[in-house]
Formats: C-alpha cells, sequence, structure tokens
DNA sequence: TCTAATGTCTCTAGTAACTATAGCTTCAAG
DNA sequence: CTTGAAGCTATAGTTACTAGAGACATTAGA
C-alpha cells in the first residue's frame, strides 16, 4: 500500500493533483489508514499512470474519463477508443498547422526588424495591422491556441 | 465615435471581451454617452486591433500589455519590444516541437491497432504505458501543452 | 521516549482569458 | 409610442490544476 506521496512520486503526478483527480470522480476515492490517510495499491498506480500518460499525449480530462470507462470494459469493441484518440490527432494537427504559420509570421516580423526606435519598429508595426501579414493566422473562436 | 458593438464588429472581438479588456486595464475606460453607453474613437479600434492581432499570434495578454506601453513611447529603443516578440517565438518553437512528437506518438498508436475488442486496443495498451512510446514526449511542468 | 521535521488532512481561493447568465436600462426603427 | 435589439452591472462558470492556511499523523533521530 502506498501512500499519496508515494504514488505520486511513482506516477509522476503531484499530490495535490491526485486529490483533483479523486474530487473530479477521474479516481476513485482511496481506502484510508486509521488515521484517515489515504492509501493506494497497485490499480489505483496503474490507473493514475494512465491518466498520466493521456494528460502527456493532450488529451482532455473528459477524453480520459471516456478512455478509462472504455478500458474498464475489456470485452467491448474498441472503435469508440479509436476514436477519441483519432479526435486528438485532428486537433493536434490543427494546432500544429496554426503554430507553423505562427512561427512563419513572428520569424518574419523579428526578421524586418532593423532594430532602432519603437516608431520604426517591424514588430509594433506589424502587430497593429494584419493586412502586413504573409499568411491567414487569424484565431478562429473556441480553438485553443497554445 | 463607435458603440461598443461596432467596434467590436470592427476589430473581430466580442463584446464582452472589450468590457473585459477594460477591466483589467489593457483599454482605457471609454467615453460614456449620455445614457451611460460607452464610446469610442480611432485610437481605441487601433489599440484593440493591435491587441487582436497580437493575441492571433499567440502573446498573453501580460506580453500584450507591456507591447501598448513600449508603443506609446515611439522614441525608446525596441529591442525591448523585439525581446518579446523572439521569446514568444522561442515559446512556438517548442510547442511546435512538443506537438510534433505527439502527433507522432498518436499516429503510431492509431496506425497498430487492429480494431478488435478493448482488452487487445493498442491504443488504450499504449496509454497504458509509456515505454511503449517511441519518443519521450513526456510534459515539464508548467509547460503549455497546446 | 521525546521531539522535530516531514507528510497528510480539509477547505478556500487563485491562475488565463474569456464566456455565460440574470435582470435591468437605453436606443433606434416603424 | 411601442417593441426589439443593444447596452449596462455584477456574478459565476470554464480547464486543469496550484498555492495557501491551519490542524493532525507519521517517522527518524537524539
Ligand atoms: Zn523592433
Ligand atoms: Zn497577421
Ligand atoms: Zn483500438
Ligand atoms: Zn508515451
Amino acid at each position: 500500500m502506498l501512500t499519496i506521496g508515494k504514488l505520486g512520486a511513482s506516477a509522476g503526478v503531484k499530490v495535490p493533483t491526485i486529490r483533483y483527480y479523486e474530487q473530479i470522480g477521474l479516481l476513485p476515492e482511496a481506502e484510508r489508514s486509521s488515521g484517515n490517510q489515504r492509501l493506494y495499491g497497485q490499480k489505483a498506480l496503474e490507473r493514475l499512470a494512465f491518466i498520466r500518460h493521456a494528460r502527456d499525449l493532450g488529451f482532455t480530462l473528459e477524453a480520459i474519463r471516456d478512455l478509462l470507462s472504455l478500458s474498464d470494459n475489456p470485452d467491448q469493441p474498441c472503435a469508440a477508443a479509436d476514436a477519441i484518440a483519432k479526435a486528438q490527432l485532428l486537433e493536434v494537427e490543427s494546432r500544429l498547422a496554426r503554430l507553423t504559420a505562427l512561427k512563419g509570421e513572428l520569424e518574419r516580423m523579428i526578421v524586418q526588424c532593423a532594430g532602432g526606435r519603437i516608431a520604426d519598429c517591424r514588430v509594433i508595426e506589424i502587430l497593429g495591422d494584419h493586412s502586413l501579414c504573409a499568411t491567414d493566422h487569424r484565431h478562429p473562436r473556441g480553438d485553443e491556441t497554445s
């Protein structure tokens, strides 16, 4: 049995994050010791490692919630799990496209600046006027920039 | 003079967002009409367009706050502005690197799944075990995934 | 065994950048 | 003059945590 600190160290997750996952129902309520401290077994460690890895791959907690409940039904077909992964891939690809455009614009504006006064700064000028940009990099609302 | 709705439409920013920017001091307090409604002139439109464009390029509001105060001092040297843009470029490049790794892993896991039961699903299996991954894509804490 | 340091407990609030809701007032068109 | 759209304030919700306060539990050393 692991204390919450050991569990966190094993899975690479901070202690308050574990408590948070329990609070939102992503982890089941833990057993408690006589002194009311949480105790975890191997299954909890695996579940937490799954969550951590999926977070590292950019899945949202909502997607992870679905993936976990799928993985609790081993005899079901896996189409739903694959669909979640494919959606995540699409999301990543769209962020990648946007970030690539941003990188290009940022490079362009930095290169163009000759480094004089603000009044002549190409960075400031381009920030004030998208028509000076080479690409249409604008942000569709509800889309995460990052 | 523009009403808040016209201003938002002109700059491509939602009305509540404009009020939010005013609240956090990114936009100055607007003039008011006799009926207490906000009124904006050309300068406010330019400032809001600047903010919008910088947001579209992924700058944080804090960075934008600094860029705006720099652009209010046209005779200063522009090194500080350029530094902010360069920092943003580095940020974008690091996100790009991470997302590229994520894309690779997601493609790998999707391709490997034969589409059977959850128990045999490669997606679920790999999510549970990072050692099955080809790259080290792990998320340094405090770093934005997106 | 006592004690000091570390770990854990609960609860609350804060982060970024908005978005949504409620309940009200003002404005513009017909 | 009336109605519907637009505007006002204030509050709360979003995501995925992180930080803090103040109290209790556990462990290691002297
Ligand atoms: Zn410059
Ligand atoms: Zn642009
Ligand atoms: Zn599968
Ligand atoms: Zn991995």
